[in-house]
DNA sequence: TTGTGTTTTATTGCCTCC
DNA sequence: GGAGGCAATAAAACACAA
């Protein structure tokens, strides 16, 4: 009798109640004592079959000298395919399937059971990694759109820094300016101003406070932004209703649509700050 | 050829379910 | 308590570079 035949007879049901060894005497080998075994094999310069059991070693030597040792052997390519099939189909093995799948395959139902064990086994480290390589893909997303969006963050934090301060310095000068409309003669620009008005250059009167202040007509806003009201460097256009009374300046430094009114009440008191 | 890493087949112990 | 599943592990078989 085929020892692996004899072992895998026994094998149809569990090895945990002791039914797989009966057949083998002493309980079967263990890995640990499958090492053992080899010792002593290599020591009577012959592999021992896969299962046997120390007593057989000590009793059985007869065996070894007649027969070809058995060994672990592969499943064929034909084999494997279909139990490929009929894992793909269903993992999981009820005991009818597994008997006509070992009948098909000329294979103990054990080592069917055992195939798809092992099977499942594969399968679970293989969805494990493929999960993991989802997730650490999406992480690598998520982390990328994070890292953009604090750096558009920084951008637009250091834009509102930088307008801040321009809006300030802007503000203290408008401020300033307010102040020399108290006091003209203290200016030697208003006079400068009062000089060309009254050249009676004709038309209205286009220096403003604004004017004086900004040399520059450069929006301080970046592209896409705009103010509340007419604030294109705080001067007003042909197009400005001087009634308007809805332009606000920014806050913080910032002129109020208030200030702006009551800088408008001065402008026509004095007569000739004139918004066009 | 040989050392080494990987894959496959099989065992063992523990756990859960009925 | 028996049956079956799973994790951990052993060991043979296999692949491959040096």
């Amino acid at each position: 009798m085929d020892p692996a035949r004899l072992i895998f007879d026994s094998s149809s049901s569990h090895r945990h109640h002791g039914q797989r060894m009966l057949l083998l005497g002493s309980g079967g080998v263990s890995p640990v004592f499958g090492g053992a075994i080899s010792a002593l094999a290599e020591g009577a310069n012959k592999r021992r079959p896969f299962f046997t059991s120390p007593d057989e070693i000590l009793e059985e030597e007869y065996y070894y000298d007649e027969q070809l040792p058995e060994k672990k052997r592969r499943l064929t390519p034909d084999q494997v395919h279909l139990l490929e099939r009929s894992f793909e189909a269903e993992n999981k093995l009820e005991p009818e399937r597994k008997s006509e799948l070992a009948r098909k395959l000329g294979l103990q139902p054990r080592q069917v059971a055992v195939w798809f064990q092992n099977r499942r086994a594969r399968w679970k480290t293989k969805q494990l990694e493929h999960d993991f390589d989802r997730l650490k893909s999406s992480y690598n997303s998520l982390l990328s759109d994070h890292d953009s969006l604090l750096k558009e963050n920084d951008g637009l934090r250091s834009q509102v820094i930088s307008l801040t301060e321009k809006l300030q310095s802007k503000a203290a000068a408008l401020t300033a300016a307010a102040a020399s409309v108290d006091d003209p003669a203290s200016l030697g620009v208003p006079k400068k101003a009062e000089d060309r008005l009254s050249t009676g250059s004709g038309g209205s009167a286009v220096v403003n406070a604004n004017q004086l202040v900004y040399s520059s007509e450069e929006s301080c806003l970046p592209e896409g932004y705009h103010c509340m009201g007419p604030v294109d460097g705080l001067v007003h256009s042909e197009e400005d209703d001087a009634s308007d009374g809805g332009c606000n300046y920014y806050s913080d430094g910032i002129f109020t649509a208030e200030h702006h009114h009551h800088q408008e009440e001065e402008d026509a008191q004095l007569g000739w700050w004139v918004w066009n």
